[in-house]
DNA sequence: ATTATAATTCGATAACTATCGAAGTTACAA
DNA sequence: TTGTAACTTCGATAGTTATCGAATTATAAT
C-alpha cells in the first residue's frame, strides 16, 4: 500500500470519535450488510452534533474506509471490506 | 485492544514523516535486531531538523511502538515487537 | 402547502501540531 | 580542557483540526 494511503487511514482513525464510528459502522455492517446501517442511528450514541458527525464521515470516506448512499432523507453508510480486512484484527481484539 | 491506546498508535503513524521514521526503523530492525539502529543515521534521510526528529521518536515511544536507548553519544531505535505484529502487514504491502 | 426529520454547508474559534532556530546537554576524542 | 557530534529543550509560529451554532438543502409525511 502506498504510503500516502497509509497515512490517511492513520489519521482518519487517530481521532477518538472517527474510531468509535468506524467501529460500530462495522458493528452494524454485519449484521446488516445488504441494506448498510443508518447513520442517525448510530449517531445517538455521540455526544457530538450532526455537522461533526457529518465531518467526520467525510473523512473516514476521503480515506476509503466507508462508503454512504442517500436513502430517501436517511443516510446508509458502509464498510469498505478491501481496507477492513486489513485493520480488523487491530479493532476486534479490544 | 483499548480503543485510546488504539487512537494512539493510529495519530503516532498518522503524519508521513513519523511512518517514514518508523518504517525505517523497522528495516533495520530486522538486519540489526542486537544493536538495535542509529537514529543520526536514520535521520539523514530526512529533510526535518534534529529537534523534529526527536519530537516525532518521542511520539512514537509515547505511542508503544519503539523504545530508545542512548549509547554513548547515539541513540538507538528498536521496534516494539508486539504493536509491530498488527500492524506489520499494513507495512509491508506498499 | 406546511411541517418535520436527517443531513450538509458555512463561518468562527479554541486547541493542537509540525517545524524551526537558538541554546543547552551528554559523551567522547584530540 | 577544548572541541565536536548526537541529541534534547525551549519558545515561537504557521498551519491544521474538532467542534459548535445558525442557516440551508433534501426528502417524506400530514
Amino acid at each position: 500500500m502506498k504510503s500516502n494511503k497509509l497515512t490517511k487511514i492513520f489519521k482518519a482513525l487517530s481521532n477518538p470519535n472517527r474510531l468509535k464510528l468506524y467501529h460500530e459502522i462495522s458493528k452494524k455492517n454485519e449484521a446488516f450488510f445488504e441494506t448498510g446501517c443508518f447513520v442517525y442511528k448510530i449517531s445517538e450514541k455521540f455526544n457530538i452534533g450532526a455537522p461533526t458527525i457529518s465531518h467526520h464521515l467525510k473523512e473516514l470516506e476521503n480515506a476509503d474506509l466507508i462508503t454512504t448512499q442517500r436513502n430517501g432523507k436517511q443516510l446508509t453508510a458502509r464498510i469498505n471490506k478491501d481496507t477492513f480486512e486489513i485493520i480488523k484484527d487491530l479493532l476486534n481484539n479490544n
